[in-house]
DNA sequence: TGATCATATAATGATATGCTAATATAAAGA
DNA sequence: TCTTTATATTAGCATATCATTATATGATCA
């Protein structure tokens, strides 16, 4: 195996990650901001272990960042150094109104497309 | 469903596309030249049906274009329409020395990695 | 310390994926 | 027409992937 050879499956690897509707859907909510696996699990409405596995693959893959604090682990994009993976992660259609009960005041007003 | 979905769900499907070895290659491939089935099976020797059937997959998701002459079929990039999806066919390590052989003399110096 | 909350991990089952082997189709030439 | 060549399709199998259920870990608080 050459280097090439190397660099096209760690690309495959990267894609693979990309190629979940899910884990789409997660990124494109962090780019909007950090935010902990609760607050995944509420807006996307999936199981809590679901995105937990999800966000585990990501960390592995090393899109995703990792900060405890406390109880709550909060998770964070990590592209600022694979240019052609931020260019991706631009491209995927907003979540933010998704996210708009974190600030507003309650979470009946949740949006579930 | 609304749109964003759609659009998540195409670009999930997009990515599985990409997320694998393989069809990379073929891009990678691609991106030097329009080939012809037999030529990308020699280059990478793997299979004539697995070859056909990641060319079949990447043609029904828009990445590659066919075109039949004769008894063979030439398939060729389709990504001028596809902005961010030519910027990553562009990352995708240089295949070009395994095209060596389409141009010079024998099939003997193949490079096989 | 015991209870609760947030998250992670493990086991399981259903579906998806990729390769191979075998066969089908279709064009070109003898 | 018969054969060969190039490609496509199908079926079968092994492995991978994703969601669920159940359980474990670990921090906070009464």
């Amino acid at each position: 195996m050459d280097t090439a050879t190397d660099t096209l499956d760690k690309m495959a690897e990267t894609f693979k990650l990309l190629g979940d509707r899910t884990r789409l859907a997660i990124l494109g909510l962090l780019r909007e901001k950090e935010l902990c696996v609760c607050n995944i699990v509420d807006i996307l409405h999936m199981s809590q272990p679901s995105i937990s596995q999800h966000l585990r693959k990501m960390k592995a893959g090393g899109l995703v960042h990792e900060r405890r604090q406390g109880k709550w682990t909060y998770y964070s994009l990590k592209v600022e150094d694979k240019p052609y993976i931020q260019q991706i992660v631009m491209e995927i259609p907003s979540q933010a109104s998704k996210l708009k009960e974190l600030d507003g005041p309650s979470l009946s007003t949740v949006s579930c497309d």
